[in-house]
DNA sequence: ACAGGTCATTTTGACCTAC
DNA sequence: GTAGGTCAAAATGACCTGT
C-alpha cells in the first residue's frame, strides 16, 4: 500500500479508495475531476456550470433557484398536475415544476462552501455516480444528442467498481424517515416499519442515549432525490493524519462506512457515542472545522483534538459543541460539502451564516430547551427521556 | 307574427328567430348582444375582449396569435406531448400548445371585418352557443371562480331552445373531409365513409355538376374546433327585403338551413345550382357584398340583383363572379363574418386583401386553370370532369 | 369594432465580481 | 469555485390608434 507523501501534505481529511489507485487522495481527486467535468444539470440536463445551491446545475437553473426559492409562497402551482417534464427546452415552461425539481435534487440556500470540495463530498459524488444516479425524468435523449459527446466519454464508467455499492442488505427505496434508534421511537417519527426492513443495521447501537440530529427528519430539504443521507457520518478516526488510523479505517471501517453511507448507520451511532451528553455531534475535517469555527458564535466552546499537525494526530477529531453555550445544534452537510448549521434562535431553526464576534444575547437557551426544540422539529430522535 | 318595422329599416340580411321573439332581427341582435357580452376567450377562458382573428379571445391571446401565427415554422414544439392545458394561468407556459389551441378554435389572419357582425355570424354564434360549445380543456373551474359571476348570469341559458339543434340526423363528429357530392368523389378527398354516415343529406343534390369551393378542404384553417362549417350556405331568398321571401324562409327553409348549418348541406347544393358554370358561388348580404366589391379586383364582373331597395327586392341576391375575369375564386366566411377571398395569383392561393382599382394584369387565368388550382389545393370538389 | 402598433413590465440566463 | 449582481434580450398583455 502506497504511502504517498502527498497524503501527509494534503488536507488530512479521510481518503478515498478504488481499485486502480487504492486509498490515495490523488486517485480520488482524479476520479472526481473527470466526474465533475462531465456533470449535467440535475434539474434540466444541460451541461452543468458547477455545484450550485447543493446540486450540479446549469447557469439558468442556478439563477432560477436563486431567484425563486425565496418566494416559494407566491409561486403559483402547476396546472398540469405537477407532472411537467423538466429539461433544457421545457425548463422555462412551468416554474412550479422547475422549482419542485430543484428542491427534489437537493437545492437549498445557505451553507455553501466557496473553497475546495471536501473529500467526503467527492466520495459522495463518486458513490452516487456509481449507483447510477436517480432515474428521474432527467435529460431528454434529444438534449443529450445535441451536446458534445466527446466530453461525456471522459467519464470512466466502472472505474469505481471497487466501491461496495451493494451490501448484503441492499437498500433501495429506503424511507426518508428511517429510525435508526433501536431503543425507543419517537411518536412523531415513523413507526417500526423500517426496523422490520433494516433492523440488522439499526438494532446494534450501543449508544442509544445520545441525542443526535436526525438527518432524516421530516422535511429535511437536503435529502437527495434518492433519499440519500445528506450528512456525513461520524468517523473520528478518519480525521487524522495518523497512518495507522487511516489504514485501520480502510481495512476495518471502510466497508461499514460505505454500507452506512448507502443507507445504513451502525457506525454512526458508535461514533456518536464518543460525544458527551448535552452535545450535538459533529464530524468534520480541518477545512470544515475552520468553516465551523467562523460560522459558530464565539460563545460556542468546542474542542479540537485533531488533526492539526501541531496537535495529537492520533487522537480522534472532536468538534463537539457544548450545548450550554452552543449555537445550539448543527451538523455537517458533507453532501453539500459545507458547514450546515441548524441554528436555534428567535427565528426558529434556520441555516446559520458566518457572523463576526457579536451576539452574546442568544445563548441563554438551556440544553434541554434546545433539544426539545429540535425534537419538536423532528430533527432529533427521541432516544431517551432524559431530564 | 310580428311585422316589426325595424325589419324594414335594418340591414336586410336574413333574420334569426327564436321562441321569444320569432323571426325578428331585434331578437337576434338582443340575443347576440347578451351572448357577446359574456363571451370568454376561446383559447384560455379569460373574459373575451372581442372577436379577434376569427374567434372570441382575450387581449393576450389576440396579441399572442398576431405575433406567432406568422412564424409557425420556428415555433418549437411542445415537450409535454402536446397535451398542455391552456387556461388563463397556463397560457404562457407552452407556446406550441397555445398556438395549437388558437388554430383549433379557428383563429387565422386575414379576411377580417371591421364593421358590424353579419346576421349569419350572429346566428352562427347563437347556434354554436346553444349546442354547448366545444367541450375542450377550456376554462378551469379555478379560473372561472376568480371571475365576476354576476356577468356570467347575464347570459340567458336555454333562450335559444327553439333552434332545431338536433335534427333527425344529429351529426356529431362529422368528418372535416365530408363529401357532399353524391355523384362522384374526388380521389384526393375522403372516400365514401361519410356517404355511409350522412348519405341522407348529400345524395339529393340536383346540381352535382357545379364546381364549388369545398369548405371542408383538407387543411382549411377556418374549420372550427367542432368541425363546424365555416362558410355560410347559399340562401339567396334570405338576402332580400321582400317579406314574403323572409317568411318563406322562416316557414320552409329555416329548418333545412339549420340542419345544414349543423353539418348537412342539402340546401347548399340547391342554392349553388342557381349559379352558372365557370362561376364560383358566393352568398352575401349587402354588407358582405360591399366588402366583396372592394376586395375583388375591378376586373371582376359580378351581378347584384338585390337587395338594395332600389333594386328588385324579390330577386335573389347573386354575387356570383365570372371566372373569366374574376379574382378566380372566393367564398364568404360568415363564421368569421368577413369576406374571405381565396385569390389566385402568382403567390398561389392566399386570402385577398382589399385593393384599389389597379392590376389589370392578373386576369389572364382561364377558368379551368383556376378551377384546377383549387382542385389541386383540395379546395374544390371534383364533381365532374367538365371540359 | 377589430388589426396592428406601442411600451411598461416580467422573465431569462450569460457574464462578471466579490469572497 | 460558487453566490449574487448585472443587464441585454425575449415575451407578454393592457392600452391606443387607424380604419
Ligand atoms: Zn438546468
Ligand atoms: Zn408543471
Ligand atoms: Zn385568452
Ligand atoms: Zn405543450
Amino acid at each position: 500500500m502506497l504511502t504517498d507523501h502527498q497524503i501527509q501534505l494534503e488536507d488530512p481529511e479521510i481518503l478515498a479508495t478504488n481499485n486502480n489507485n487504492l486509498g490515495t487522495k490523488a486517485s480520488l481527486d482524479n476520479e472526481y475531476s473527470s466526474f465533475k467535468m462531465n456533470q449535467r444539470c440535475r434539474v434540466c440536463g444541460e451541461k452543468a456550470a458547477g455545484f450550485h445551491f447543493g446540486a450540479f446545475t446549469c447557469e439558468g437553473c442556478k439563477s432560477f433557484f436563486g431567484r425563486t426559492c425565496n418566494n416559494l409562497s407566491q409561486m403559483d402551482s402547476c396546472k398540469n398536475g405537477s407532472k411537467c417534464v423538466i429539461n433544457r427546452k421545457t425548463r422555462t415552461a412551468c416554474k412550479a415544476c422547475r422549482l419542485r425539481k430543484c428542491l427534489r435534487v437537493g437545492m437549498s440556500k445557505g451553507g455553501s462552501r466557496y473553497g475546495r470540495r471536501s473529500n467526503w463530498f467527492k466520495i459522495h459524488c463518486l458513490i452516487e455516480n456509481q449507483k447510477g444516479g436517480s432515474t428521474d425524468d432527467m435529460p431528454d435523449e434529444e438534449d443529450l444528442l445535441e451536446e458534445n459527446h466527446s466530453e461525456r466519454t471522459v467519464s470512466t464508467p466502472g472505474s469505481l467498481k471497487s466501491y461496495p455499492t451493494s451490501s448484503p442488505h441492499s437498500n433501495h427505496n429506503h424511507n426518508h424517515h428511517h429510525i435508526w434508534n433501536p431503543s425507543s421511537a419517537s411518536p412523531s417519527t415513523s413507526p417500526s416499519s423500517f426496523k422490520d426492513e433494516k433492523s440488522d443495521y439499526s438494532s446494534s447501537s450501543p449508544h442509544a442515549n445520545i441525542p443526535f440530529i436526525n438527518p432524516f427528519f421530516p422535511g429535511n430539504p437536503f435529502l437527495g432525490a434518492s433519499g440519500f443521507h445528506p450528512m456525513a457520518p461520524l468517523f473520528p478516526q478518519l480525521a487524522t493524519n495518523n497512518p495507522d488510523s487511516k489504514s485501520d479505517f480502510q481495512s476495518n471501517h471502510q466497508p461499514d462506512f460505505l454500507r452506512w453511507y448507502l443507507g445504513c448507520q451502525p457506525q454512526l451511532m458508535a461514533a456518536a457515542g464518543q460525544h458527551q451528553q448535552n452535545q450535538f455531534a459533529v464530524a468534520a475535517g480541518p477545512t470544515d472545522r475552520k468553516a465551523l469555527q467562523s460560522a459558530v458564535s464565539p460563545t460556542v466552546s468546542y474542542r479540537s483534538l485533531s488533526p492539526s499537525p501541531s496537535l495529537e494526530d492520533d487522537q480522534p477529531l472532536d468538534l463537539s459543541v457544548s450545548a450550554q453555550k452552543a449555537v445550539k445544534g448543527f451538523a455537517m452537510d458533507h453532501r453539500r460539502s459545507s458547514v450546515r448549521m441548524f441554528q436555534y434562535g428567535s427565528q426558529g431553526v434556520s441555516p446559520a451564516s458566518p457572523r463576526p464576534s457579536d451576539s452574546e444575547d442568544d445563548d441563554e437557551m438551556e440544553a434541554q430547551d434546545v433539544e426539545e426544540h429540535f425534537r419538536r422539529s423532528g430533527m432529533i430522535l427521541d432516544l431517551s427521556s432524559r431530564k
